[in-house]
DNA sequence: TGTACATCAGTGAACGCGCGTTCACTGATGTAC
DNA sequence: TGTACATCAGTGAACGCGCGTTCACTGATGTAC
């Protein structure tokens, strides 16, 4: 039965692929507002309209590559850290942030999808929202494995303890971040975490949207000096 | 003469300004991509063929309202740091950084148009190099000066010295850019500065982007205790 | 100050193209008995 | 194992709309004598 069934669920699974795959190629040549279903299935030899068997509306084709961007990009940072369990938790940012500017290099119009300008018209529906958050997580997970491990090598990382108490209403938000992804982890800490998560991905945006031309091009160098700038700075 | 050639002109100039100006209400609906020179013509009740006399093509119009964005931004911040000439450094950089923030909330298309996505298909033409330039010129300014003041309240700002000295190729760009915009600052500095001027307008692109809902989300508080992180950060 | 000519703004029709979405339909695949 | 029926993928025409750019043109504004 189930063999059965997946004569046409299969057939309905891979072209439900093909049409993301070829939707991808074309975020490539005309951006997200370019993406046409038309032009679509022109590329598949299908009818405009059978596309409409596949996805519901161009918005939740949009929906659909969307989540799969940040899905790719989340696991990526995922098998990044988790590849050096025996690493220190510096490399292992380190890791991270390599593993997501790779990424980025390598779907320049996916990283744009989700980090570059929104899509006029186009509302982000609740189910991104998981998806989106992964590479937060695997960030606060070193934070916290970061204080965990706090007073080992002390001397080095005086770190957060620089910062002052959070003002209002920042503390309150800090909280709720760590709550969700770095318990026990204080403020300060959280806060300086958040610039570093600022920072990672401000730059990767500055090289891939061409800021960087004629300063700071090719990013590699200032791209890994950074990332040790931050550990520093964050006191991981 | 001068004043009877003014008719002619001062139309052409009044029509040129409207045509921009509608051509940025279109930019906060439907993004560049949907910039319309028919969709122009049509509001300002005229054939769309006679925008052709104001712009040569679509681009050149785009290209028009990017320089302006550019310039606008730009202006903004050199205001705000000439306007404080008594005031520390520091309380300059933050004014700075308000004045960008305060444009970018007030102008979020515009904004999008500069520091967001690339335009699918449209190549930014060299002219728009200067005018991109300013903010980053004020900053270099900021650090130029700071750096000139050093030894006065060295105690208080270790700052980059301690980093290490910048590995290749970043110590050459950093040169660079310090003779272009931060003459006499040493390389170190220079990077950190960079490091502070990518966080800026990171955090104003998660801000308009979206990517602060649900964490550091309104914005202010987060934003203002970066500023005074990276004024450390820096050794302003 | 007045006239003849050149410049230029703006028109409207046309070219050739694109899009998202709907709808009635054909024909193949899957299911229940 | 075979038949009757339901499900579903895919078609092709249509609706109503948009776009950038070109071109021959009219008529007003500006200029040189």
């Amino acid at each position: 039965m189930s063999a059965s069934q997946t004569a046409r669920q299969r057939a309905r699974a891979e072209l439900t692929r093909e049409i993301k795959q070829e939707a991808r190629r074309q975020l490539a040549h005309d951006g997200p507002q370019g993406l046409s279903l038309r032009a679509v299935a022109r590329e598949l030899g299908m009818a405009s309209s059978a596309i409409y068997r596949y996805f519901p509306s161009r918005d939740d084709l949009l929906t659909a590559l969307i989540i799969e961007a940040y899905n790719s990009l989340g696991e990526r940072a995922e098998q990044a850290v988790a590849a050096r369990p025996r690493a220190g938790v510096r490399d292992r940012w380190a890791a991270c942030c390599d593993a997501v500017r790779g990424w980025a290099l390598q779907n320049p119009h996916e990283y744009a999808l989700i980090y570059g300008s929104p899509v006029p018209g186009y509302q982000a529906p609740q189910e991104t929202v998981p998806p989106a958050s992964r590479v937060a997580i695997v960030i606060g997970g070193l934070l916290s494995e970061s204080w965990a491990a706090r007073g080992e090598d002390a001397g080095d990382n005086p770190g957060p303890a620089r910062s002052p108490a959070l003002p209002p209403p920042l503390d309150q938000q800090a909280a709720v971040i760590a709550a969700a992804i770095a318990p026990e982890v204080p403020g300060p800490m959280v806060a300086r975490g958040l610039i570093a998560f600022v920072q990672l991905f401000g730059m990767i945006s500055f090289e891939l949207f061409g800021q960087f031309v004629g300063g700071a091009d090719p990013a590699d160098s200032f791209f890994r000096f950074t990332v040790g700038e931050m550990a520093e700075f964050v006191g991981l």
